[in-house]
Parts: C-alpha cells; structure tokens; sequence
DNA sequence: GCCTGATCTTGACCAAAATCAATAGAATTT
DNA sequence: AAATTCTATTGATTTTGGTCAAGATCAGGC
C-alpha cells in the first residue's frame, strides 16, 4: 500500500524502512470513481493527494459559465488546491476523477505536524513544489512566446501520456482553446509533415 | 544593510540576532545601473538575488526575435530564473534593471549549504517558492479564464505599484499583448465607467 | 443489438487582436 | 535649448481564433 507514494518520495529523498513507516501513520487511502468530486467550489481543500492509480482534473468556472481544466494528474502525481490548502480559504477549483482512481491523502494537520517534526518532509515538500513551480512557468512561457502550433507540440512533447488517455477537448480547454481551434491545429500540423 | 532582506525574512520566519549574522556571512550585496544585466540567455543563473532597492525584469527571446517579459520586480521581491539555479543549466531568460539597482545576492553554494545546515533558511525558502507557485498560478488562471479587460483589472489591482513605475508597453509585454491592444482596453475601461 | 450521448472534424461567418502607419507628447541626451 | 529617443494613442487593414452548425464515428448503457 501507498507504493507509489514511496517510490515518488524516495526519488527525492530516500528514507529508511522507519522513516517510511512514521509517514505512513500520516497518510489515508481513498478511492474515487469516475466522475466523482474530490474537491468542489466553496470547499476548503483539507488534503493534497498523490494518485497511485487513475487520472484526474482541476478546472474552474468563469464568470460567463464556462469550464476551464487547470492541471491533470496521472499516477505519481500530486493534486489538490495549494491555495485553499495553505490558507485554508474556500477553493474556487474543482477536482474531480477522469477514471476510477486510487488515492494517498495528506490532511493539512498531518502535513503541518510532519513538517513541523520530519526534515526529510520538509525537504520532500520544498521540492515537490519546486517542480510544480517550474513546471508551471513552462506552461506560462509557452502562453505568452509561443505560437499555438508550438504551443500544442510542445504539450505533446512534455506530456504524451496525457494526451493518450484524455479527451482532445479537454486538453483544448487545459490550453485556454476552443475544440474547434485544436482540431484545427492538428490538422494542420499532420499536413505539414 | 541588507535591510530589506532581513526584513522579508522576518515576515516568514523569525530570525534571532545570532541567526541573522549567520546568515549575513552568505550574502553579497550588489548594484546595477539602469539597463545593465544581472543574467542573460545562455548563462548559469548562479544566484538569486533580492532587490533592497530598485526594479527590474526578466524577459525571454522568441524564435521570431520578439521579447516577452516574464516577470517584474520591485524592492522586496526575489528574482532570478530558478530553472537554471536548480539544473544549472543554461538560462533562456534575460534578467536586467529597469532602474539603478541594489541587490543581495545568494549564491547556489551558499544556498545549497544554508539548506543542509540550517532548518529556519529551508523553511523560509519553502514558503517563498510557495509564494511564488501562487503568485504564478493566479497568473496563469487569469490566463485561460478571464477576458482581456479583466485580466488587465486584475493585474492592476494585484500590482498597483508596478503600474505606477514601468512603461505601458512593458505591461503589455508580460500580459502577451500588443501595446496598441492595452492602450486600447485602457480607453476601453476608462470610458465605461 | 440498438440507441443515446460523447467526441472529433469541417465549413461558413463573425469578433477580436495583431499589424502597419501616422501622430503627438514626454523624457533624455547632447 | 535643440535634438533624439521613448512612449502612448488612434485609425485602417489583415489575420487569427471563436462561434454556430452540420455530419460522422465511436463507446457505453439499456
């Protein structure tokens, strides 16, 4: 259980067998179906999760009613609201299951108390969101430099997995599209090599 | 010196007198002209800096030889392109002054060394990464869910004091418009109200 | 196995932003 | 003080992506 979890942490930071097991204490199991909610707007996100198995989405809803995914997740990946969860603020996002997924909670008391007493977390977090900062900032450079065309490649290049297991308009809408311009993007690239 | 510095320190984490001397040993202080870099295209970014004083940006090349700005600073503010300090590979950003310039500087070694040696400058660099991840992620929401005229109203009332201190077509720049278009939602706002 | 709903594509039309161009006012430089 | 450069606005035109609509294919539910 929760081995996915593990290997995810000890790529960062590697921990003895004990130190696996004090973790451990702190961690919950959940399993979601498809198309259920995680989170919804108006919560107050009380966990981060890391997917062991399935797939999942963030998005928002703008003030003309229109959806707008704003992360994924496959398994390994950690998802939540880390705006909610750090000010403990209702949530303007929305998470909910693209598959029937397998789940590793975190609740906000755990993790304030494993940071608190655990360095090796501290150090396991202050990486993670490492990433999740540079990972972002990709995606905001390739908003505002590049062309929709390279935009859409490098989507492709970074994130090939995404892509085999998520509907096409989904990605449309994770890059701020319509359907329609997507498909058409596709066709275009196609044609041209 | 290195008020400014300590003082954003404080604001996260509090430092005894001791700790702050500590620390004071792994900085470095620094001043830039008017136009002059603190890193360019092709460089390892070799440490991040904090501005005591001063504004500056950071703004990367397309391929079609047009600049994006990236990101602004202000007294307070970290800057540095953290993708290139963490891999210390090349940097594909530019970073220079708007204004003359004060700076503090940390270098990657005296970083990677406050982090092994003392918990309090893990913390706080924790908390700033985390700052900057929601920082980003506010930005890129606005991104894919507002409208221009929105985007522009909301980034005016996130950073009133940038505004107030860099040309219109900078602005421009970091939202990924054209200048005629800003110029164009201004009117646009200011007539309808 | 059929039916419904979801997904993707393509076309016609429209709206919005980019580009090109001209102007004028500010700010710096000399 | 004059000259040059930077900055912002406005108009005309072009390009790009969005919207609306129709049709085709596929998957899952009954």
């Amino acid at each position: 259980m929760y081995d996915v979890f593990f290997q995810k942490f000890n790529e960062k930071i590697s921990l003895t067998e004990q130190e696996e097991n004090f973790i451990r204490q702190y961690l919950t199991p959940k399993k979601l179906r498809k198309r259920q909610y995680l989170l919804q707007e108006g919560d107050i996100c009380k966990s981060i999760a890391l997917l062991e198995k399935g797939s999942m989405r963030s998005y928002l809803v703008d003030p003309a009613g229109q959806e707008h995914i704003t992360a994924f997740a496959l398994e390994g990946w950690t998802i939540g609201d880390l705006s909610s969860f750090h000010s403990e603020l209702p949530s303007t996002q929305n998470i909910d299951a693209l598959e029937d997924c397998e789940l590793v909670l975190i609740s906000k008391s755990a993790h304030d108390e494993l940071l608190r007493t655990m360095p090796k977390y501290e150090t396991y977090f202050r990486l993670l969101i490492t990433d999740a900062y540079l990972a972002l900032q990709k995606r905001t450079l390739s908003m505002i430099s590049l062309s929709l065309d390279d935009r859409y490649k490098a989507f492709m290049e970074s994130y090939p997995n995404i892509a085999q297991r998520v509907p096409q308009h989904m990605i449309a809408s994770y890059m701020g599209l319509s359907p329609e311009t997507l498909s058409r993007i596709r066709s275009r690239i196609n044609t041209s090599k």
